[in-house]
DNA sequence: ATGCTTTATGCACACGAGTGCATAAAGCAC
DNA sequence: GTGCTTTATGCACTCGTGTGCATAAAGCAT
């Protein structure tokens, strides 16, 4: 490149950075090597030099959960505009965080972006050891303080409560999630506080993990006692009871059991589901999140440890009673 | 580092990589200042060395789509186990494949590998161009050889045609996906040429782009004349059929209509669709292309351009006709 | 022609790890 | 103690960029 151009390194460096200090004409004809050769600076050296590299460690879990895809999906779309690269590793039973992080330490990611609520507490134990920024994608409650994004999964609950009541619910059941994460715990109590506030309390609840054909078989145990409306953690979840309800038992939906969910997934929307849902808000969420990493990434610029997202019902036919049939 | 361990930088690499020639005594020296450090070797540094980085790129498009959303988990988790590192991008209005492969270059990723078939051919030339090596995980038709692995489209089609003339099916039709690619052409051509083997014809024919939206819509043509069975290029435009069927015209499936899809889908599998399907056994397409990207990364070594992975019919209640109030 | 400024470029070094080669230290035989 | 081998370590350089500093070239005034 260097001999193509006829000049130093440090000169086609400057070149290529418009460095005002270089005359047009060798600028010139640098521009023409590096086009000739299709020649794209190492950023791997850049990186060496400049003691950040541009890469942005993406840890994630559960990607069959078609919520945590979606988050991906929008992650690797707003990095990639925002001038990052994300480097992305999933967790499992193969791949520990602390291996993961190990090796996204290794090679100096600028900050790293967690969505994997089960390891969080690895992941930011392994990341304040390396000295490494970090921002969760979702709540986390342990001792250390951490960069937070999440959805208000209080105020998710809360709304759907205030919904399946203006809808003449009376009585009312929860389908959990995971417990070892928080977000379950959260939607719940608030959505039982809310329910308390109106008179009312949340008689059933059935515990399942978020994939379908566990709660396809946990959902029988809800389905045992009459009720009038179940808000499940999660829209997979609330498919899964559906279906169990009306395959099962040949009940109808919203008419015999009104059924609501949450991360309005893109199924809920079909008529085989006609779901209704809360939407996170997975975009802003993403945004702010990439934001936020941007600032660690930058300096140690960060205020408020906790950021919230709010959240938005979407109703639909699964609580709507007497509407079952309009398409 | 080197001084905690009161060793020079090349001690340290040489006690680490565990050479021979360093004393034991050194040795447990180096380890334990690396542990009280938490010391990571710098990979950039590494990497700048060993003309090597041990990454992959990683380029996508249309995630939307839970084929490709599936096939990046997998990819994800299988180049974490081999040691690599996936550095994702999304084709997409916003980052063209050019700007995108010139990214992936300029991290010196050890090869590329391609999930995005609309981009196909800027995305080859690019990598030609900068030399970078390329597996793609489509067919591709264009003048360059490309290492490419790819499920075999024309035996899934053909699987199809015998299944549906099987389960007694006379009249038929095909559900056609974005023409810009080859896939659905490939299972549209082997679908009508066993259905011409046999003495039948596919006599409708309907094209949509693979959302579930525009399917829906596009779905009508092809219920306007009846039909035994159709073929969709895809389980997004088979659910989006299936879902216009029942729901706009009161029809029954597998009764009225049989309908198959492409790709095995967990949706698939639900009770509320119950389709019959193809599977295109991703995750060895996964496992092959990253052994091939593995291959291409350590030397110039590629055999054969082309790998194609044998898919599978998997049966379900879609077109069991006489059998759809079973469970 | 001398001295000063302006402009354009190269040199030397740094980033952190890895490697060939030199060499220091130690052991051993005589 | 001289010469040889064996073992353990450091020096010097490389990878490709970027930056401070020196310097060369050129312009211009006197």
């Amino acid at each position: 490149m260097a001999e193509l151009a006829r000049a130093s390194a440090p000169t086609v460096s400057r070149a290529l950075a418009g460095d005002s200090r270089i005359s047009e004409a060798t600028r010139l004809r640098v521009l023409a090597a590096a086009e000739e050769l299709g020649y794209r600076p190492n950023l791997i050296a850049r990186s060496l030099r400049k003691q950040s590299t541009g890469i942005i460690g993406v840890v994630v879990t559960d990607l069959e959960n078609s919520y945590h895809a979606q988050a991906l999906r929008l992650l690797v779309d707003e990095l990639g505009e925002k001038g990052f690269a994300p480097l992305v590793f999933s967790c499992n039973a193969k791949q520990s965080p602390e291996t993961v992080i190990s090796r996204l330490t290794g090679f100096q990611v600028d900050a790293v972006i967690a969505l994997a609520a089960p390891f969080d507490k690895e992941i930011v134990q392994n990341c304040s050891r390396g000295g490494k920024s970090l921002v969760l994608m979702n709540r986390y409650d342990g001792p250390e303080p951490v960069a937070t994004v999440v959805g208000d999964n209080c105020a998710g609950g809360a709304l759907l409560a205030d919904h399946l009541i203006a809808r003449g619910a009376r009585s009312f059941g929860y389908f959990a999630g995971d417990d070892r994460t928080l977000i379950s715990h959260d939607r719940e109590t608030a959505f039982t506080a809310r329910l308390a506030e109106a008179g009312f309390a949340c008689t059933s609840r059935a515990v399942s993990t978020y994939s379908y054909d566990a709660a396809r078989t946990a959902a029988a145990t809800l389905l045992e006692s009459p009720l009038d409306a179940v808000f499940c953690a999660n829209d997979t979840l609330a498919f899964a009871l559906m279906d169990a309800a009306r395959q099962d038992l040949g009940m109808s939906v919203p008419d015999d059991l009104m059924i609501a969910g949450y991360d309005n997934s893109p199924l809920s929307e079909r008529p085989a589901y006609d779901l209704t849902s809360v939407d996170q808000n997975l975009t802003e969420l993403v945004t702010r999140t990439v934001a936020r990493a941007q600032l660690l990434a930058a300096d140690r610029g960060g205020a408020s440890p906790s950021e919230v997202v709010v959240p938005r019902l979407v109703p639909r036919g699964s609580t709507a009673p007497g509407q079952s049939t309009e398409s």
